[in-house]
DNA sequence: AAAAACATGTTGTCAGACAACCTGTTCTTG
DNA sequence: CAAGAACAGGTTGTCTGACAACATGTTTTT
């Protein structure tokens, strides 16, 4: 959030694009649950690299819960209700529907999580968020790219920050999960559409869902976020219609 | 759910142990942002396993995003913020304020699911739903363990058909996710919870839910399933108070 | 003084070997 | 003949050593 140029443009790995090919076979049910993957040996013939590099692989993939191996035996897909991690891939924000669904994910959540600070915030959170809400309320109208960007940036802490005082940790980290993923993919998009949007109304919006926290008023908190949420995606999705996403 | 007498006791492997200390030692503070990792040669030697075993469980960790490697400089710990999975560890379930925390999550997407089902449910939704409904309905009250363990999963099943009408595949997975963490760690608690319950009050508010849906009442559903989740957490809690958990 | 070459350390990949384990087959033994 | 033991083959788990690819700091050359 605060370093600039960053992230850009590793080189892949060769573990890591046979796991996602793996996965993609998974996902894509040309491997179904209880099927047995061919043989390390034959995967590394197959793939052309060396059987360490397919170990590394099935590592991944058997952390994620997607298989489980037997040794002497060999690696099996598992059922998909033994997941036992939550991951956004990058392919969901291709298409505009797909991206809706990760906001309404991201709207149930801080939600969830606005309700629930009204009711556990600390001293703490609070001059966190009031803080974040006064640097909003301050900030200069979106005029440049660089400003608009940091403005953004201000925001998504705010939002952060809502995450935190709920007390659930659960929800600071699926949330935080979510923003990353969502700003490695859009953010551009995010800083354009902040850019030809009246900045006034969102920071009417974030006054309300502050002024309601403050007040320790849990389901006006809920409701004012959940507006807030929807009204955004609205903004953003009808921008994604016409550009880049 | 279906298949009984499984997942118990498979031998750890190396990589996964070492993945789980070096993961501890990140969580822990002992290793904290941007900090480099010793070398793989080192990290070897110390835990006196092969560079490969080391490398499996760093693979892992990169997977899950806590690590970021450099070819020809290191490995470093990322920002927390860059994680790039949602994960519940075993150790959420040990206390009762971090179940209630994990219950809350589990609230807060099923009852947004709810909602969005009430929108987008498909006709095949529907019947999927009233199947499962009706035979909450007319199973046989719990009397004996096994009567009341088939109620409980179909009460389970009810709850991710509800995820799966949203029509948003990330509420199905994550609730999903939860509650197979939920089942593999309160199981035996939860059936005796519902053997000590009044199940007519379960199968009414289950009852409110099915209906909101049908008649496409998305707050309605929000609401009722809420409200149901909220008093089941009361019951589960209570029950967890007194025992094991 | 700047640029090129070198040295060193680290991660990434490769190849081969053996250990641990599972499964089915064959052999032994009662 | 049947039950158990021994064996054989295949697969995953771990180990070892080597080299390639890359980054960085030092030395040498121009």
């Amino acid at each position: 959030m605060s370093q600039i140029y960053e992230k850009i443009a590793r080189p892949r790995r060769l573990p890591d694009e046979i796991a996602e090919k793996l996965s993609n076979d998974i996902n894509s049910g040309a491997l179904k649950a209880g099927d047995k993957l061919p043989t390390e040996q034959k995967l590394s013939l197959a793939f052309g690299v060396a059987r360490t590099v397919v170990r590394e692989a099935i590592s991944q993939l058997k952390f994620e819960g997607l298989i489980q191996s037997k040794q002497g035996v060999g690696a099996f897909v598992t059922n998909p209700d033994q997941k036992s991690v939550f991951r956004i891939g990058s392919s969901c924000f291709k298409k505009r529907k797909e991206l809706a669904m990760v906001l309404q994910l991201q709207t149930s959540n801080l939600s969830a999580s606005a309700a629930l600070a009204a009711e556990n915030r600390t001293s703490e959170d609070l001059s966190a968020l009031t803080e974040l809400h006064e640097s909003i309320l301050n900030s200069p109208d979106p005029s440049s790219y660089e400003i608009t960007e940091a403005l953004l940036d201000t925001i998504r802490s705010f939002y952060l920050a809502i995450a935190k005082a709920s007390g659930n940790i659960h929800f600071l980290e699926i949330i935080r999960m979510i923003d990353t993923r969502l700003n490695e993919n859009l953010r551009s998009v995010a800083i354009k559409n902040l850019m030809a949007t009246d900045v006034n109304l969102i920071r009417s919006e974030l006054t309300s869902i502050h002024e309601q926290i403050l007040q320790a008023n849990s389901e006006s908190s809920r409701l004012a976020t959940r507006s807030h949420f929807e009204k955004s995606t609205e903004r953003l999705l009808a921008r994604a219609d016409e550009r880049d996403v």
